[in-house]
DNA sequence: AACAATACCAAGCAAGCGCTTGGTTTACAA
DNA sequence: TTGTAAACCAAGCGCTTGCTTGGTATTGTT
């Protein structure tokens, strides 16, 4: 199945191309800031990761940190275009509902899942002037979660705070990266479906 | 309220006394490595948050590792305490089930917060070495936590897969770190019946 | 073929890092 | 009052870090 939304996005410059160089090494910095964590992570490991030298990192990126920033923002706009374009397919309430957490699921084991991590948890490697930036996109994404979940309220599907609801997934949610294993036993929809109780 | 069982591992040396200067650097250095991270953490700010020079922290620890290390310890001895303590203490499984909750709840958000924050997100600075350490005592108390579940299976209580469970619930603990505040308008009473669904 | 723009290399600099060292102050027991 | 151990300071060493620089391939366009 070819990826409308992922092509749309590269077609208009949204997002990087994943088959071009700078692609390639924001990839590769997911990968490596995940499992290494942002600062323990050096440009000679970055260049290494994609058969360059430190130094010529500097090409394509300004700085360390932007290429940090970079992962994130296009992170962001990638699962915001993919869960709004699924929400337009999802019928009612409790299909949108479902529709969230599974792209949110989906967006943190597939191909942004690394990604995703680095957005979630190497927050505070941002300097606080780059924060701001990241914050709002942040904001959008958490704003559209609450307008689903408020569907969900007032179709009575739900009873919770919504605030509070949506916190406790998000926990439980990004933490599965920590633990869940795509060739294990378990699937993605039975993950889905165990988080929705 | 004296806390007896903190009280306890003190007088038997199974934790540094919080009063002492090796102890007051620990908490220093639990609120630096979950506010700016262990890497960006420096030992000369590690030093100017309890007064001292840089050099002079290598008097208590023998390196900033041995630092992480130590609260991370720590902090697991003093919850594995608590959670025996408040189990002891409980009736039924039902009971037992809802006192880890808060005891979790409890240790996120209140003296050993900072500290089970580093503990959990700041796992992979350390380095391969001291890892099995920490990983050793995690186990012990993922152990209790799932005897317990499997109390509640078998008293019908739950009908969820423990393992599961059990990481879903730590993931959305753990991240109310990141978003609770104990001055707000819930109380963790609260948070902690919202979290049980 | 000629040119320009893009992508990269090789070398190294300045700054900041964890940690060591030798010596001084403080605390307390004999 | 003296002796001893613990706690600390001032200075700086050796190393790694992010990043710069000047130059060289590579690619694409006319």
């Amino acid at each position: 199945m070819t990826d409308l939304v992922l092509k749309e996005l590269i077609d208009n410059h949204h997002i990087t191309d994943p088959q071009s160089a700078k692609g390639k090494l924001m990839r590769a910095a997911a990968h490596l800031f995940k499992n290494r964590g942002y600062e323990r992570t050096t440009v000679r490991e970055l260049g290494a990761a994609v058969g360059i030298q430190s130094g010529s990192l500097f090409h394509h990126f300004k700085s360390k940190e932007d290429i940090l920033l970079s992962v994130m923002k296009e992170t962001i706009t990638i699962n915001m275009a993919r869960m709004r374009d699924t929400l337009a397919k999802a019928p009612d309430a409790k299909g949108r509902l479902l529709a969230l957490i599974q792209c949110e699921i989906n967006s943190v084991h597939t191909d942004t899942g690394e990604a995703m991590s680095v957005l979630v948890y190497e927050w505070r490697s941002l300097s606080k002037e780059k924060q701001p930036l990241i914050l709002k996109l942040r904001n959008e994404y958490e704003a559209l979660w609450l307008s689903i979940i408020a569907e969900g309220v007032e179709a009575g599907l739900i009873q919770q705070d919504p605030f509070i609801l949506r916190r406790l997934l998000a926990g439980a949610i990004g933490w599965s990266s920590t633990w869940y294993r795509p060739d294990g036993d378990l699937s993605l929809e039975e993950l889905a479906k165990q988080t929705l109780i």
